[in-house]
DNA sequence: TGAATGATTATCGTATACAATTTCACGCTA
DNA sequence: TAGCGTGAAATTGTATACGATAATCATTCA
């Protein structure tokens, strides 16, 4: 459809996912020239993509010391759910507004992928999917702008859940998710907002303490699944093969 | 307060009071070095303000053409005031919640500085003023993200005010803020929210055709109030001296 | 042995260089 | 005179170079 994602695209949906499906944790380093090699584009068009991440919070730069992956505060997180509600209020809204039975169909085929993904018990997979059927609610708003927003408080809500969130639970989500489908459809836009309230209030609420420790990976080994045709491990300078290039940083602020 | 503005800020500030206060119009191109010379940068720094303002619908670049000021299509436009009055409807909300006296006397003195300026009919001054207006009720929502959201749809809706609007009569919404703060500081929030609505719906009926018919001026000319101890001709090269190298694109699209 | 310190490396911020593309004026032709 | 090649100038896209700053590590001294 649309004709070619320029490799700035490849490389900015690449690092996003990743962070999303939390295969990057925050606090992670992202250096520019090794993003770069893994990418295959210089240095140039890496702070370009950091540039969109950082805008849209998802990586932290600037200060002269290496990108990472953000980490949100405990107030960063509950200012995203409350904007998060008010869109999606209003996304509600306007999707009755217009509602059409492709837009049923399209709902509905994404709620047997989260299904789907449910069973296979693919974690990933599932932070993906849950957070793509806001989004694609969202373009069914008609509103590219409120689509632009939702997509950007959606996303860092991912990462929000990745520092405070439990272990993603598979089917946590999916039976909300049908029941808002239904209240759209049947066009009670208050049912559809209680609905909503409560899931993401649902969704908030897993924003608990949540430990994980981790040995240090090699950023190309993380990254592998989502660089075109897997990581250019091979590229990069000799000097540096083998050694784990990455800490993970977790700091309270 | 904040330390120093890096040049990038201060360049960013300036080009987006430039475009919003409609020094520049919608259409005028901003050819990156010389924007660089004028603000005393290289290529790589515009760039970087150009990215910002990009992503906030000021301007558009790509398409290896000259970036130039936006020119909003109607569905823009109204995509920009829809998520506006869903923003605003949250900070009301917001705001009454955290009510405080210094809140209500911020916002008389900005309503006395809006007052001001629309007695000395200083249309720059008000077009400004009116914005800020909602960024600073923003700012008091506690919520930072909101904030974010919010200034930016208020620059959207300014360059929409400049390609669809008429020229801004001075006392427009100087009334409307008024019994706006009013009913906030009321703790009426069903009687905010309908004002607001309101008052939105004011500006955003405004927008309708506006001609203006123009002959080109120098970038640096219209730019001059906006750099840092006025604009740098003298340092341009003697080669560009004296011609026009701005030109005033309407299309329709 | 542990901590302070100096050298070395890693990494970023900014400027510049070069290639690719578009724009635009000019002259030519029908 | 209108239309259309054509080539120079302007402008952006991308890569690279260089200096500055922060992190890291080895060494030395108490």
């Amino acid at each position: 459809m649309t004709g070619k994602p320029s490799r700035i695209d490849q490389a900015y949906t690449a690092l996003k996912s990743a962070i999303i499906e939390q295969a990057l944790r925050p606090g992670d380093k992202l250096p520019e020239d090794e993003v770069g090699q893994l990418f295959s584009m210089s240095r140039t068009l890496v702070r370009q993509v950091f540039s969109r991440l950082n805008a849209e919070g998802l990586i932290e730069i600037g200060g002269k010391r290496p990108a990472t992956v953000a980490i949100p505060s405990i107030d960063d997180a509950v200012a995203a759910f409350e904007v998060r509600q008010a869109l999606e209020r209003e996304v509600i809204t306007l999707v009755i507004k217009r509602w059409s039975p492709e837009h049923k169909a399209t709902l509905e085929a994404h709620l047997a992928k989260e299904i789907e993904a449910a069973k296979a018990g693919s974690a990933p997979m599932s932070i993906r999917l849950a957070g793509e059927f806001h989004t694609l609610l969202a373009e069914m708003s008609g509103n590219p702008l409120l689509s632009r927003f939702v997509s950007d408080v959606v996303s860092r809500c991912s990462v929000v859940l990745a520092v405070y969130g439990r272990p993603h639970s598979a089917d946590c989500g999916v039976h909300e998710h049908r029941d808002i489908i239904d209240a759209i459809a049947a066009g009670d836009a208050t049912r559809a907002w209680d609905l909503m309230r409560h899931h993401l209030g649902e969704v908030e609420a897993r924003a608990l303490i949540g430990s994980s420790e981790d040995s240090p990976r090699s950023l190309a080994d993380m990254l592998s699944p989502y660089v075109e045709g897997g990581a250019r491990t091979e590229a990069r300078p000799a000097k540096n093969r083998g050694r784990p290039r990455l800490q993970v940083v977790k700091e309270n602020r």
